[in-house]
Formats: structure tokens, sequence, C-alpha cells
DNA sequence: GTAACTGCAAAATATTTGCATCCTT
DNA sequence: AAGGATGCAAATATTTTGCAGTTAC
């Protein structure tokens, strides 16, 4: 698996860093999306915070992670499928918060239907941002 | 129609004060989705950022305006229309910002299909902010 | 060895809180 | 008159920038 996240940064001309290798891997494991202060907790501090923003930064430029609008005022991070590249991104890309347990879901395999706009507008991205209850929130409430 | 503004502060049990009905014009001049900064640069520093804050964090609760949620890490506010109340709003609501003017609109016509999700996940809330060229930019280019 | 990356310090920005004063009702 | 709202000061939190030291290639 590590060997995977190597891969990704040469495939982006990165430097193959502690940092940035701890980063991926924690998206991954998580699997969820994540803020800055999930990072910075997750790891125990062991990157510096400018650190962990610059990475960030430097991910979303590349395409590898993207963000994720949240009606607060978090900002949300989230690994890129293969389709994404130097910051573009596939349009139907639905987003799943859960109002219980407060985890945000990449569900990329949910298809957004199209959306009719009003004479003169043109949608270039959409973004999908649901919320409610999560599978496993769901199951522990039977 | 400065008027209604007084109407809605009532309805809402909030005291008719400077700030208040200035904000409230504000948001129906623009008729667009304002940030805090937005406020004050139109206000021209008239009232106190702290003040903006907190009239801003009254307002959501009370359902008299409601947050947009962007990509980037700025909060957006816009006027609810009347089916919201007390922070409830209607599932239904399409936010389409402006990649060329930065225009945030609140298309409350526009009617979000709905949306499949996988096995477990109870949908409560949809946002669906939709990004590209809007009318007047559209219009511009021709 | 060189360029890229990190960590620290500090600046800049954004948001929250407490309290005295003022304004609405 | 009383309660709510504002403005100021200051505390707290968040993000950005510069630079010296370190690491990857």
């Amino acid at each position: 698996m590590p060997d995977s996240f190597n891969e990704i940064l040469r495939r982006n001309q990165l430097s193959v860093t502690d940092s940035r290798l701890a980063i991926l891997d924690l998206f991954t494991q998580r699997n969820a999306a994540l803020a800055h202060a999930d990072i910075e907790k997750a790891t125990h501090e062991k990157y510096d915070r400018v650190t962990i923003y610059r990475t960030l930064q430097t991910f979303v430029e590349k395409g590898i992670i993207h963000t994720i609008p949240t009606t607060d005022n978090s900002v949300l991070y989230a690994l890129c499928k293969d389709t994404c590249s130097n910051g573009h991104h596939h349009d139907n890309h639905v987003h799943f918060i859960c109002d219980e347990c407060g985890t945000t879901y990449c569900l990329d395999n949910v298809i957004i239907p199209p959306i009719v706009l009003p004479e003169g507008f043109i949608a270039e991205r959409k973004d999908v941002v649901v919320s409610g209850i999560c599978k496993s929130c769901n199951r522990t409430q039977l």
C-alpha cells in the first residue's frame, strides 16, 4: 500500500517526505474528509501546523485532494479519484455529511442528475452536499 | 419597502435597529449572497465589525438568512425565502457562483432532482452549489 | 550539490468574549 | 425603567509569509 503513495507523489513531481506520506496515509485510513485540525490531531502534532497547511495546498493544486464546501465555516479535504488531475475535478461528485457523527463521505458512485438552470447560466462544476444520517449511525440506532 | 424590514424584525422578536435595517436593505439591494467583509465594506464601516458578526448570527438563528457552502474558506449569507424559519430551510435550494464576477445567486426556483444514496444513508438536507458563468457575465462576453 | 521541503518566528487576518454605554420598547 | 443591542478593548483562533536549516534526489 505505502508504495502507491510514493507513486502518487512522484507522478505529481513532488518529493517523497514523511509528512506527505503520513497525510496521504491518514486520508486513506479514514476514508473520509478531513479538516486541517483533524490532521493536526491525528498526527499528534508531529508536523508543524504550517507544513500541514502547505501540504494541503500543494495537494489541492496537484489534484490529489479536493476541498468540500460546508455550510459552517470549515474547510474539508478529501482524496480525489483518478479522474481528477491538476485542480480539475469531475462534475458528478456527491458528498455526504452525517449529522450524527460528523463524518463526511465521498460518494463517488452516486450520480448527480442534470440540473436545469435559468436561461443564460452556464454550469461548469456542480457540488452536491447531502446531510443526514450515515450508514453506520443508522445501524447503531436500531 | 423599508416597512417590510420592520415587519421581518418584529416577526422574529428582534428590536428594530439601524444596523439590522441596513443589513437587510443591503441583502435586498444586492439580491446576492454576501460575506461578512462585503457588508463591512458596503456599509463603509459605519457599524462595528462585531455588530455585523452578531447580526449575521442572529439572522441565521432566526431563519432570516442562511449560510451558503463554498469550496474556499469563505462564509456566505443570503436571504431566506418565506418557507424558511428558525434555522430550518427547505431542501431544494440551488446556489450559483459565477467564476467570472464572483457573484453568488440563490436560484430559488431551480428544482433539485432526487438523488439516490447508497443503502443505509438517509438524506435530511441537500445543498447544491453550481459554478460557472452567470447570466450577466455571459451577456457581456457576446 | 542543488532544489525542494520543513519548522520556527512573527505578521496578518478572522472570530469570539466581556463589559460599559446607549437605544428600543 | 428594563432588556436588548451596540461599540470598544482585548482575548482567542486561523491563516499567511519570510527565512534559516534540513532533507530528498
